[in-house]
DNA sequence: CAGATATATACGTTTCAAGCAATATTCAAA
DNA sequence: TTTGAATATTGCTTGAAACGTATATATCTG
């Protein structure tokens, strides 16, 4: 599908989870409860985050434990900072 | 219109404005010469910058001079922040 | 005021991604 | 190796937003 970083963070439910996630790793299941979304769409925001490198999962048992992840959250970072570099006020 | 800021951001087009507004300020239809778009769109886009914050704009004899604007960043990087807080790497 | 220039808005069309339901895959435990 | 639980994938439908064209508004200049 390859979205921009903006573009994936674009989704307000894909923002929630990582809210979610910053509380806490969480299965899929559980993320899909918490936030009242069914599982299939869960999974698939989960791998839109994935690709963009905002999150990671770790294997445990059946489950897949989804972890907030740096790479994708930096590379906005440094966008801002290209930009507000070269601002006034 | 009423979008999140990433949303907003979120537009290709959108994102190469801002950039190009980041090495100077500049009129709608310069705006829209340097990035290859017709005039009407490059209004839109400007007009869902402006609600979101990410430029303001000077009047000058018949032009609008848009400039970047550091409320919609800033808001951008409050969120990055209270993310990034949480996170263990 | 008339004409010209710069910008904004309205409208119809199209495109792309979210949502939902059904199905497939993976893995563990008995 | 069958069963069940957790997760992923597929296909279809739908809605929101981008695009192009045409038109409206505003502001300068003569």
């Amino acid at each position: 599908m390859v979205m921009t970083p903006f573009k994936v963070l674009a989704e307000p439910k894909r923002e929630r989870i990582l809210k979610l996630l910053a509380t806490k790793p969480l299965s899929v299941n559980e993320i899909a409860e918490f936030l009242n979304m069914g599982q299939p769409q869960t999974s698939k925001h989960l791998k839109v985050l994935l690709d963009a490198n905002f999150v990671w999962y770790e294997v445990k048992a059946q489950n897949r434990i989804y972890h907030l992840d740096h790479q994708g959250f930096d590379e906005v970072d440094k966008w801002l900072r290209s930009i507000k570099n070269f601002m006034v006020t």
